[in-house]
DNA sequence: ATTCAAATGTGAGATATCTCAATTTATTTA
DNA sequence: TAAATAAATTGAGATATCTCACATTTGAAT
């Protein structure tokens, strides 16, 4: 098992000692339990698709995925990396519970789908659980601010330095970490094409910013690395 | 008045005959009005920026406002148009009560100002109100994604195109209007410079897609504006 | 109507990023 | 361990978009 699965950080969970699912009662909780299936998906596989429909939330019980907005030429751009724990997506609920965004797997792993209806009357069973789905919906929109902010003002540079600091930061908790990311992922997820996150990678390299060893990436200037997220 | 005040389809209003707070008791209601201020905007001046916090919901009654995210160098992306009655911004509630987002108005507006904390306590009050608030952040989530890939797969020409239709089937309701927004505004709104904008303009002027007098702008080719938006 | 300032339009060169093709490196399979 | 396959790097030309400078139009003020 990674190390990055010790310190985990998700605003909202269902392991029963941490985040969203930790706060419900006994009996609320064995009554989503009751609601539930589990879902195994190779490296890879679609999770599900934007603009379609899903009875169920979906969050991350082991592995990674990814979640991406897709465009008709079928590029994407990465919004967020899911690990275990979190929520991968909540649908439109109240409304016509589509989701909005695409979610695939990056390593194999095991989601959990818990029947909508039954999180719906969760929710508005106790006002006590409000508040935490509030959370999720502001930590998504501050989300999307921020990549929506990065992709259009920030240079290839500074985009691919957000990268690095995400996955220091956010992901594997250390500056010196093995990707579970390919290279396309990081430049899905950098907003440009392969070809130039992988130049920008050289280039940070020759500048001792960063070692890298294949999969193996290891910060050696991380005030340097902030510099250039913030000013390119 | 503008005709597009007539034909309102917002998620959310506080106007008494429209949208979520018409599902508000009377003391409900008058409880919200109790805890409100009313403040000016001229054309051009903020009325908020992103990475403040703020103690209010806020919503326009008047005029229009543009809501978006910037960058370090001063530049700008609207996310969307504001019109009377709609939210502004709901700040981070049950978190920091912080924005993420920046706001100014377009014309001479008038907003309102809700006391979070009454807001706060309604939405928690009683359970009818819950649903209606997670509308609002699916239909803002759903904005974003949208924005986003508008901006990240689309070139200059689908871009403008989409921006059209905008403000044809969201903000005018007519193939015919009249720009309340500027060129910039309309650059900002589509992620390119001005002259881009400009350009592009002129390129569906000539064939025949639009008609332009200064800011009246009418739409004769719908149908292709839709093809350029979604094929480039 | 005339004048002035602001907004808008236009052209040409500059620049960032992409694409394609070739090469090298890493990983899997036999 | 070698061979085969996949992933990553690198270089060079192509392209979309921006920037800057200037021209034109529009709307406001006189």
């Amino acid at each position: 098992m990674h190390n990055y699965m010790q310190k985990l950080n998700c605003p909202i969970c269902i392991h029963r000692t941490q985040c969203f699912f930790n706060s419900l009662t006994e009996k609320e909780y064995d009554f989503l339990g009751a609601n539930k299936k589990e879902v195994n998906f190779k490296a890879g596989e679609t999770i599900y698709k934007q603009g379609t429909e899903s009875k169920y939330l979906i969050f991350l019980l082991s592995g990674m995925a990814k979640v991406y907005v897709e465009g008709d030429n079928g590029k994407l751009f990465i919004l967020e990396l899911i690990k275990p724990f979190q929520f991968l997506d909540i649908p439109s609920i109240f409304e016509d519970d589509m989701l909005h965004r695409s979610s695939a797997a990056i390593v194999d792993s095991k989601a959990c789908l818990v029947d909508l209806k039954a999180f719906k009357s969760i929710i508005l069973g106790d006002k006590k659980n409000v508040p935490r789905l509030i959370k999720h919906y502001n930590h998504t929109q501050k989300r999307y601010s921020t990549r929506l902010t990065n992709v259009i003002y920030k240079n290839m540079e500074a985009r691919i330095a957000d990268s690095l600091l995400y996955l220091v930061n956010e992901i594997y908790f250390s500056r010196d970490f093995t990707l579970t990311i390919n290279r396309t992922d990081l430049a899905d997820l950098s907003g440009m094409s392969r070809e130039s996150a992988s130049r920008i990678l050289g280039q940070f390299k020759e500048q001792d910013i960063i070692k890298i060893k294949g999969r193996k990436i290891e910060v050696l200037n991380k005030k340097q690395l902030e510099h250039i997220a913030r000013f390119g």
